[in-house]
DNA sequence: TTAATTAACTTCAGTTGACAAAGTAAATTT
DNA sequence: AAATTTACTTTGTCAACTGAAGTTAATTAA
């Protein structure tokens, strides 16, 4: 039987209705995990915080951590009665931190112009880091792995340590990754498509590696050590060569259903628009990357299609003449502004997020940022009694970057050792 | 300290890393309430299917079932040892059904031009259905209630049952709908803004109401009763009055920050674009809703802009005549075609859902729908190798609307009573 | 100085929620 | 009629967590 009025059938007997959940699904960590985390997030806490925190009771954080100081992931920290108390009273509390030696991991970035590279501990803190500078041109995945190589081997030279201490890496590049495979089915930094960049990685180093879109990564940076830490929602746009996203839905990293990064980039803002280097017309990356400033700049300073300028100097010409008042250099600016306000707004009206963090070095064409484009911004939400979405503007460089890839790692470590 | 290359700052001692998480969030439902849950999404399932389904073991299915029968949950079904296997080898199992009766729930769903009103029962059943004309003018608030209080009286009716057996009620409408709060900010329907909805609605009838946006309640009709009941993560897309959205994520319904609705109707497909109702201009809505095509109607058919011929009646007039070969009237529907593939499309790109579903009765104009449409948002895709997004088209009554608001009432009942 | 107070932490008995394994039940197959 | 198969129940056990009582270490008040 068929109800036309319904449209919904029920297929002899009865159908049943709710979500048909596939299992169980683990969603909650282990508290043990849970009370590791908290530690390590809050730096140190007592034993009483994380009661408090974690809404346990004190006595399982005492069975809990005295297993994790036994298996040696956490460890007391001495004379730390006075601190971090206002009223002296009472028994002072014992602060725990994470042990984070041991545990290392890298994190990698990797660009058209120079590769970076950071080396924490379990905690999260910054050893060492490393930058390499390279070709922009398309490579082999052979090439790539050389140049890892290379900026690994740097990078453990300037730390003083061997890569047999490493225990994970995080690596984030910009294209299309699959994050569960490790498959680059397209890159801009490779010449190959489908790359299976995860297994070629760990049969040369011998470590376990985890790889994500680059615009992830930042989103984990920020997640992990920047203003996205108290926020359980937010979105990042980045302005690079292209324009990416990353999105942060209840506290965890949102990757879309095929495991791809969410390509703000080429979300069509008019329809037959400029042509994109992703062969379609109308995405916001061809009226905002530098690719396509680059392309109209040539034109606004009269330059000649043959000089072979890079077009990183030509935006710096072209930046300097609009701070100077040419006219069409302002327009250039103008315009990506205005389109960067309807990408905005966009993503506003459909997520919905606590905040949106504006990052990439970009961020100093402040024709890009200035309160003008925000103010645009709000101008095209719709206009209801809503407590606008907060914006934060990032200028922060490349290290930021393979930090967020580090997050990669130690989540993916963490989950091992005590899941 | 403050880190000028990495730009993250430790302020004072050890920052910690990681996400700072609120709670220990209850993320997961009690076992018991599981197994309720999966005997009413198969309709009837015997104790060794929810022990296979839920992965746990058959001594607990035993236990639990045997409370929730003790209760009035749950009960067994008699005669149903030869059904339902295909070898009957073995002892037969014994399905297990929800106790339906006592546990009514009502759903509404509030138009323009008329609202429709479900009663289902504790199993999703629906009992009774009503139907109340009305005119398309805004209400106020008590007006509206009125139009609820002769609805539900009808429903009742229908059903020859007292209002007293109904233990919740859902509610679905247009508008900025606060489905936590229960107050509608804005809505076409209503005349007063900020209308305490929920709170107005449960003084009059003595009844907890659940209010949400329409387009949310529709997907929810998916979610419970449609194709979204095997799937994850998916998106509805509506075209009414305006362009609604509602998704669906990791199994539940998606709302932003703030608690309102996923305006897909108002972002902006074009800088400086076609003015919209909300008073911006280039929403996606401009190009698609029956206003936007009813104002291009008029120019194409050469009427008067007096003539004062419902919107309705307009576009009717309108389709007749791009089927007759009016070159006009075909290019206005081209264009919103053309608008609905793009804005499908960034749907793709920045939610990477498994499905997209097309619902809402004007799918009758095939012109907005034909495989030309899904063949260029395909084409306006990231052509990468991805397995593409399916696309349905449900073109389904009020009806469905109304029962997706007592999947509202449904869920929030089962864990009042379960939780 | 001593006692009271406060708060952190530990200990431990008790509850709960699950499982594994053994046992019972009801059908089909041999 | 026995063997087999599957569904379900019973029972002992284990692990995780709580709550209450006890211990420790500091400050504050007498």
């Amino acid at each position: 039987m068929y109800d036309e009025t319904t449209g919904i059938g029920f297929e002899g007997g009865p159908a049943g209705c709710g979500p048909l959940l596939p299992g169980p699904g683990a969603e909650s960590k282990p508290l043990r995990q849970q009370v590791f985390e908290h530690v390590r997030a809050a730096g140190r806490a007592a034993r009483a915080d994380v009661a408090r925190g974690l809404g346990i009771s004190a006595g399982s954080v005492t069975t809990l951590t005295s297993d994790l100081i036994a298996v040696g992931l956490l460890r007391e920290i001495e004379g730390t009665s006075r601190e971090s108390r206002e009223s002296g009273r009472g028994r002072p509390p014992v602060a725990l931190e994470v042990v984070h030696e041991g545990r290392l991991v890298i994190g990698i970035k990797l660009s058209d112009e120079r590769h970076s590279a950071v080396l924490t501990d379990f905690a999260g803190n910054m050893l060492a880091d490393a930058t390499l500078p390279t070709i922009p041109i398309r490579k082999t995945a052979v090439q790539i792995l050389d140049e890892m190589g290379e900026l690994i081997d740097n990078l453990m030279t300037a730390a003083a340590l061997s890569l047999s201490a490493v225990t994970a890496v995080g690596l984030g590049l910009s294209g299309l990754v699959d994050h569960d495979t490790g498959i680059v089915p397209w890159s801009p930094l490779l010449a190959d498509r489908d790359v299976p960049l995860k297994a070629l990685f760990e049969a040369r180093f011998a470590l376990p590696v985890h790889v994500d879109n680059d615009a992830n990564v930042l989103t984990l940076a920020e997640l992990w050590f920047g203003a996205g830490r108290a926020m359980s929602d937010f979105a990042v746009v980045t302005i690079e060569h292209g324009v990416g996203m990353g999105l942060v839905l209840n506290n965890r990293l949102f990757r879309g259903t095929r495991g791809m990064g969410l390509e703000l980039g080429h979300m069509k803002v008019h329809l037959d628009g400029a042509l994109c280097r992703c062969g379609q017309r109308g995405c916001l990356e061809a009226y905002l990357a530098d690719y396509a400033l680059a392309r109209e700049a040539s034109t606004a300073l009269g330059r000649n299609a043959r000089n072979m300028e890079s077009p990183q100097a030509l935006l710096e010409t072209l930046f300097g003449e609009a701070k100077a008042g040419n006219h069409a250099a302002r327009t250039i600016f103008r315009r990506a502004g205005r389109y960067l306000s309807l990408g905005l707004s966009n993503v506003i009206q459909l997520f919905d997020p606590e905040l949106i963090i504006l990052s990439g070095e970009r961020m100093r064409y402040d024709y890009l940022y200035a309160d003008e484009v925000l103010a645009e911004m709000r101008g095209l939400m719709l206009a209801d009694g809503r407590v606008p979405c907060k914006v934060e503007i990032h200028a922060w460089g490349d290290l930021v970057w393979a930090r967020g890839a580090t997050a990669l790692a130690l989540s993916a470590v963490t989950d091992a050792v005590l899941g």
